[in-house]
DNA sequence: TTGTAATTTCGCAACTTTGCGAATACACTG
DNA sequence: CAGTGTATTCGCAAAGTTGCGAAATTACAA
């Protein structure tokens, strides 16, 4: 995981975000929210953390997953942007795990 | 090499734990089609029902979201197996949602 | 019935993710 | 220091998803 630690911490919030908006909003569909990002460095730390909680080693849960430790790698990677749900659910599926979806409401100014 | 068992606590569920494991090893296919099938399902259920609940068409998400009725309606059928992250939060955030993904641990039978 | 909107199916180009080896870097231990 | 195991990066081919139009089908109201 090369950079995780760029997380805690955010209090102007809402100013930094309208402004990230805006520099992003040129950019591919992939990358015009910064939600998405944000989103992306989730699901990499929980991958992470799955693995750690099970005690393996990138290579150990390649090798469950049917896969290599290279593309492991590249899902926990912050930067990542390539998450799919097929490699979610093979990921928790090697860990005894379920991928559970959820649609949840938006609510601005909480 | 890290194994997973150094533990002699209980030797009857180890066993249990490596037949199981093997098991899930052994027919990836046809368990995680069936786990993927049931899964594909539900979403498709849920991208239909975030719809109908907003009370558009198709057609309509599809604008909101940025592509073609078509798409929608492969999104919406449960038989359709290519769900993708990257597409369920374009359609959650058309609709004022965002999506949650957690890993829950599967609690077999015990 | 006719007309209209909505949904579904099909095909293929374009784009995205995965597979996987090889090389590199990092962290330990002796 | 060398040696071992782990993690990371790179590059390209293969596999998978999306884009999108057009035609076919369904639903429903007038």
């Amino acid at each position: 995981m090369p950079d995780n630690k760029t997380k805690p911490s955010k209090p102007t919030r809402d100013a930094v975000e309208i402004l990230r908006r805006r520099v992003y909003e040129g950019k591919p569909a992939r990358l015009r929210n910064l939600d998405e990002a944000r989103a992306n460095e989730e699901i990499a730390r929980k991958i992470y953390e799955l693995r750690a909680a099970a005690g393996i080693t990138q290579t150990q849960l390649a090798r469950l997953v049917g896969t290599t430790a290279s593309v492991i790698c590249r899902l926990e990677d912050a930067d990542y942007e390539g998450h799919s749900l097929a490699m979610l659910r093979r990921i928790a599926g090697a860990l005894d795990q379920r991928v559970e979806i959820r649609f949840v409401p938006i609510r601005r100014s909480a």
